[in-house]
RNA sequence: GGCGCUAUCGUCUAGGGGACCAGGACGGGGCCCUCUCAAGGCCCAAACACGGGUUCGAAUCCCGUUAGCGCUACCA
């Protein structure tokens, strides 16, 4: 038992990981996911989380693709702890490596042209038989090898699979123990006619030269693992330990597209969400920390983060539970740490500048506390915002045709409310809530009776906080002001 | 086709042979609170893919079947 404990103690060593993406889009949410686990382990049980920049497909990788990992990344708030990699300035050394194998007999010319290839692989799915490499190239002689080099007929380099009756087996930090006959795999190429080196071929040379010592990818990878291991065994370096998660799919239960709606984190970025809310869901799509665990912090999913809790299942990406995420975020974050980003949105949809803000913080402050805990995105916070920040409110028809029915009635209520509101000295909302029930009573009526009507008057809204926090927050003049204008207006009505 | 991975409420998941006629959360429905909307509280509906084993006992271990996904490229 003691010693269980000790293996589980150790089983979590420190760690060199790397997070590998291709620059040929933006940063999808999939690979944030990636990027946060390893991330996670790093920052729990020590070691380095390096970025490597997957550019060695020219046509599409793009300095802009590039851009977006790093802004999505640092919007996450995960940090790398060396200087970026990319993988196209190693080409010298994935032609070497390739040489090492070549020179040492584990890799073999082919000068197979590739129009063949693709004939008799056509040629073989037409017949319904399962295409597969002869070793054709194998064991040529080695004076007509010299012949076609001195040609220069092109050629790729094939690796030539060890062992055929072993296996290849390694123990998955996810899944436990994973195994491959060798006779299931190929001869695969390893270097293009162009002298290019196949990602297989890339991702391993370069995972030991930047000594990663774990390798935490989607579980998409898990039949080019074997490759990867003879291709370290064949380098004569040591193996790193793997580990797959599993992929994100969308609501339809296929691969997370576009057509899924927002799958950039760029995407939700804009819509306002909080990159904490953001991790913690994503965080959750293949991770449990156990028991009932679900809102968490950033620091709270470090100290809790294990392999241990990652699923092996493919999840589906919820929207409206990320939305729900986002709104738990907004109401149990420090006001201080919403604030600013709450601020430049409030600045972005022109309600307010920075200065005017600054001006009153103390009542800014308020306000935003008052509206996050009904928001469930920032957006939702300046769309609520708008009525304490411009001075002509606009009516919403939907509020006017509920609550201001009875032209008259509502005209008498609003009339007695304004007299009562301009007569208050003491504008807080117990005062304001003991006059405005007084007068309610009166009226013999309800408070919602007079509320309503009211809140239309000073918000143009329906739904809005509690009056009392709304006259407190609009001040007296502003308030007795846009019953003024309601009273105009519901005149005008009347009379037209 | 071959090989591999996976399989608990609609969704995210807890579960590691007896504590499970399966717990939490999102979403849905209802009630409470209440001046509206949220938030919050309470309640309801909702799952171990199927079939065989192993075992006194299986959601849990094994084997099949089915389904989904991945790889099977001079893509990454």
């Amino acid at each position: 038992m003691r010693i269980h404990h000790l293996c589980d103690m150790s089983s979590h060593p420190p760690a060199r990981v790397r997070f590998a993406p291709s620059p040929t889009g933006y940063l999808h949410v999939g690979g944030a996911r990636t990027a946060l686990f390893n991330w996670l382990y790093v920052r729990r049980f020590g070691g380095q989380f390096l970025l490597r920049i997957e550019d060695t497909d020219k046509v599409r990788s793009t300095d802009e693709s590039t851009r977006a990992i790093f802004d999505g990344l640092e919007w996450l708030g995960l940090d790398w702890d060396e200087p970026v990699v990319y993988q196209g300035a190693n080409l010298e050394r994935h032609r070497a490596d390739v040489k090492q194998l070549l020179d040492a007999g584990l890799a073999y010319r082919d000068f197979t042209p590739q129009s063949v290839l693709e004939e008799r692989r056509s040629a073989a799915q037409a017949r319904g038989e399962i295409y597969k490499y002869k070793r054709e190239w194998a064991e040529i002689p080695l004076h007509e090898e010299e012949q076609r080099l001195e040609r220069g007929d092109p050629y790729v380099v094939r690796f030539r699979v060890p062992d055929e009756h072993g296996v290849t087996e390694w123990d998955d930090l996810v899944h436990k123990r994973i195994a491959f006959p060798n006779k299931d795999v190929d001869d695969f190429v390893i270097l293009r006619s162009d002298r290019t080196p196949i990602y297989n071929f890339a991702v391993v040379s370069d995972d030991v030269a930047m000594g990663v010592t774990l390798v935490m990818r989607g579980d998409d990878h898990i039949s080019n693992t074997p490759k990867q291991i003879m291709l370290y065994r064949a380098l004569g370096r040591d193996l790193p330990r793997f580990a797959h998660l599993p992929m994100i799919h969308g609501l339809d239960g296929k691969k997370l597209s576009k057509r899924h709606g927002a799958t950039a984190v760029g995407d939700y970025q804009h819509e306002g969400l909080l990159p904490q809310a953001m991790l913690n869901f994503l965080a959750l799509l293949g991770w449990s920390p156990g028991g009932d665990r679900e809102v968490m912090t950033l620091a709270e999913m470090v100290e809790l983060f294990s392999p241990e809790g990652l699923q092996r299942k493919a999840a589906i990406f919820d929207p409206k539970k990320l939305e729900w995420m986002n709104g738990q975020h907004m109401s149990m974050m420090p006001l201080t740490e919403l604030e600013p980003v709450v601020t430049r949105a409030i600045i972005a949809a022109g309600l307010a500048t920075g200065e005017e803000l600054v001006a009153r913080h103390d009542w800014y402050l308020q306000l935003v506390d008052l509206l996050r805990v009904r928001a469930r995105v920032v957006d939702d916070i300046v769309r609520q915002a708008a009525p304490y920040f411009v001075d002509q409110i606009t009516y919403d028809p939907e509020a006017v045709a509920k609550q201001w029915k009875d032209g008259p009635a509502t005209l008498e209520i609003l009339g007695s409310a304004r007299d009562a509101l301009a007569a208050v000295t003491s504008w807080d909302a117990t005062t304001l809530e003991a006059e405005l029930r007084g007068l309610a009573e009166r009226h013999g009526i309800g408070g919602g009776k007079l509320f309503q009507p009211l809140r239309v008057a000073l918000t143009g809204l329906t739904v809005s906080p509690g009056i009392f926090d709304v006259l407190v927050m609009q001040g007296q003049d502003r308030a007795v002001a846009r019953l003024e204008r309601a009273i105009d207006y519901l005149n005008n009505r009347n009379n037209g």
